[in-house]
DNA sequence: GCTCTAGGGATAACAGGGTAATAT
DNA sequence: ATATTACCCTGTTAT
DNA sequence: CCCTAGAGC
């Protein structure tokens, strides 16, 4: 059963949260318990809440009953380092991160095609299950190419936060991904797992992560923190001509990459650690 | 035989924009 | 009325 | 991303 443990369902709850003058002390003796969240949701036009459940962990959670559109500064973090993680092993990897210009907040768009189906919904769970995006489940759409070959995609679309606009400004530069210069602040093996699902493949006995639109520069510097915060042998490879550079991880550095990163991978995904899934 | 390097094909990502619906 | 969101669709190429 | 292949040990 989950607890709530912050139940903000009053505009002055909300604003003593926001302001700091509600104590953490506070908050917790207003929680409330509940067995399923679902049939317990609490809204009406004015109030809002957001809580945070407890479970092994404190998940933040961010529901609103059905049909309810909020701002997206209503959404107030900070964020769980979980789902920070997520979020950043995937920017790195093959989600997006959509800011127009006459939009407020910040969101998280995940795509994968037919092969990866088990690892997007997994990616939906995650975030479903926090308030971040729709409960729906991702919607199938397929397109037909020029050879008549049918693809199937799927994709994953959170709500919008300003509480992730700093994310974008890290991760954006002028529209353009980037490397941020500090993100050794942020790589856990969590993170490292979560990037290497979405953008490495193995080749022969060893892997490669496949990042080709970033600079030599910002990968020499990324594999600068490879080596000092996780002891891994890496290199840059070319891709082949005028495509860019992709990260090589050492043969002798396979074994330390996967224990590293084997225990958040899914088992759909070994695959790419060629022979050490097995270890 | 194994490691490291590089090139190339066809996607599987990534990117960007439209708009009905909702909030203010 | 205006601002903003959330879902939808389409296009292109670096993965 | 995934596949193929060559050079060097
Ligand atoms: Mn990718």
């Amino acid at each position: 059963s989950l607890k709530c443990l912050i139940w903000l369902n009053k505009w002055s709850d909300y604003y003593r949260y926001i302001t700091g003058k509600a104590s953490i002390g506070y908050i917790i003796n207003k929680s409330h318990s509940f067995n399923n969240f679902k049939s317990n949701f609490f809204y009406t036009k004015k109030y809002f809440f957001i809580c945070c459940y407890f479970n092994k962990n404190i998940i933040k959670c961010f529901h609103t009953g059905g049909g309810v559109k909020l701002r997206s500064w209503q959404r107030i973090g900070p964020h769980n380092i979980d789902v920070l993680s997520v979020l950043i092993g995937s920017i790195l990897g093959n989600s997006q991160l959509e800011k127009r210009n006459k939009g407020q907040g910040t969101r998280v768009i995940f795509e994968q095609y037919q092969s990866n189906v088990e690892y997007l919904m997994w990616f939906h769970k995650l975030f479903s299950i926090r308030g971040y995006c729709s409960p729906n489940k991702p919607k199938l759409t397929t397109t037909i190419k020029n050879n008549n070959k049918v693809l199937y995609r799927y994709r994953v679309s959170s709500y919008t936060f300003t509480s992730l606009n700093w994310l974008h400004g890290m991760f954006y530069k002028d529209k353009i991904k980037i490397i941020p210069y500090n993100i050794s602040d942020y790589l856990t093996p969590l993170v490292l797992a979560i990037w290497f699902m979405d953008d490495g493949y193995r080749q022969g006995k060893v892997a490669k992560i496949a990042i080709n639109c970033f600079t030599k520069t910002e990968l020499n510097h990324l594999c600068l923190i490879l080596k000092t915060k996780f002891d891994l042998d890496t290199s840059i490879h070319n891709a082949g001509n005028s495509k860019g550079v992709v990260i090589y991880i050492k043969s002798n550095s396979m074994l330390t990459f996967t224990n590293i990163i084997k225990p958040h991978m899914l088992p759909s995904l070994y695959y790419k650690l060629g022979h050490h899934k097995f270890i």
